[in-house]
DNA sequence: GTCTATATTTGGATAGAC
DNA sequence: GTCTATCCAAATATAGAC
């Protein structure tokens, strides 16, 4: 068996020590998982969580890394195939963005994300470029195809996937918020169906 | 005069404390704005502090208190004569969060409530309630108003408040981001307006 | 109302025994 | 690799003089 990279799944104390620090980062933050928090909620003292790691910081980066390592599982081939559809494109979309924001796994990295967001410029950074420019990017070239089969009416592709990604965006922080308190996410179940209804209905061609 | 409430423009040192704890809070966090960089800013120290606040607590929920209190003066009046005429309601609407966006009092408001979103519970709560649900409400009047007269096509009038508000956020969002890096917006700047347009687009009548 | 001084806690990090 | 013991810095908060 090939050695795991995936430290989710790891059994050694170094993963242990990933698998709580995420969980407790991405619920206190930064500042509020300390590392006394983190080594007793692993089963440690302190000084141990010093021999796997060199610092609080590196814990945390190793962490944040995989916030942004859950891409969708489109291809470029797909893309095409799908958009020249129309419709079932953007179903496939929404439902791939609809499982992430039910996921667990996701649901820490996506909390822990807007928890550090506007503390690490890093992390803003790379929200812009890897949650937001690749998505746009991705749905602006399913646009682009339903236009040339005129599909859909003709607009800018990069608003129209803008418009379209921002809504998602808005539910998957709401549902991550009422979630977090334990609150029913029932009102926002259909939500992610109800936009692709309404969008398809404002941009499909008569 | 008046006795003024907004501590903006107050003199005391209860209103600097305030004014000074608002900055650090929403550049730092709640754990990051200590009761000692905020007394240091203000020119006091720390237990000078203390004849002003009970605790750090007490400082920060006065200032998140602030957080909501910049509704859209916008009155039910207003509402039925503007959404009477379609689009007009729809650019005031976009206009006036526009503003919001930009501003700079708002502007360092709408970053504490991002840091703390996840921290906080009752903050959370008063985003679901002032910020999303008053906006929702406020929306889907006009939306249905439009719908009785024909002005837009027939569609669920929350489900287009949602849809155009999430989008409204996400922009301002991005605003926020960027402008917190001393970034560019000029990319941004005219995102609102190109909202608008094609949303309005989308859901007019023919 | 502000100061100095201080109590107390928490957090990050290291030394050295096992 | 983990433990005990310890260090040091920073943070919240209070007491009492002025």
């Amino acid at each position: 068996m090939p050695e795991n990279r995936d430290f989710v799944k790891g059994s050694g104390t170094r993963d242990k020590i990933l698998k709580t620090a995420t969980k407790l980062f991405s619920e206190l933050g930064y500042k509020g998982a300390s590392v006394r928090k983190i080594a007793s909620e692993v089963g440690i003292r302190e000084s141990a969580l010093y021999n796997h790691f060199k610092n609080k910081e590196e814990i945390f980066l190793e962490v944040a890394k995989e916030i942004f390592s859950s891409p969708f599982s489109i291809s470029e081939e797909e893309i095409r195939e799908l958009a020249r559809r129309g419709k079932p494109f953007l179903q496939k979309f929404t439902m791939q963005y609809k499982m992430l924001t039910f996921d667990k796994r996701n649901e820490n990295m996506f909390r822990l994300l807007m928890i550090e967001l506007l503390q690490n410029q890093e992390l803003r950074e790379q929200f812009m470029s890897e949650f937001h420019q690749k998505n746009i990017k991705l749905l602006s070239e399913g646009f682009f195809i339903m236009m040339q089969n005129s599909l859909i009416r003709s607009a800018d592709p990069m608003i129209a996937a803008y418009e379209y990604l921002s809504t998602l965006f808005y539910i998957r922080l709401q549902v991550t918020l009422l979630r977090f308190d334990n609150n029913s996410t029932n009102t926002l179940a259909t939500q992610f169906e109800k936009h692709l209804d309404f969008f398809w209905e404002s941009i499909r061609s008569e």
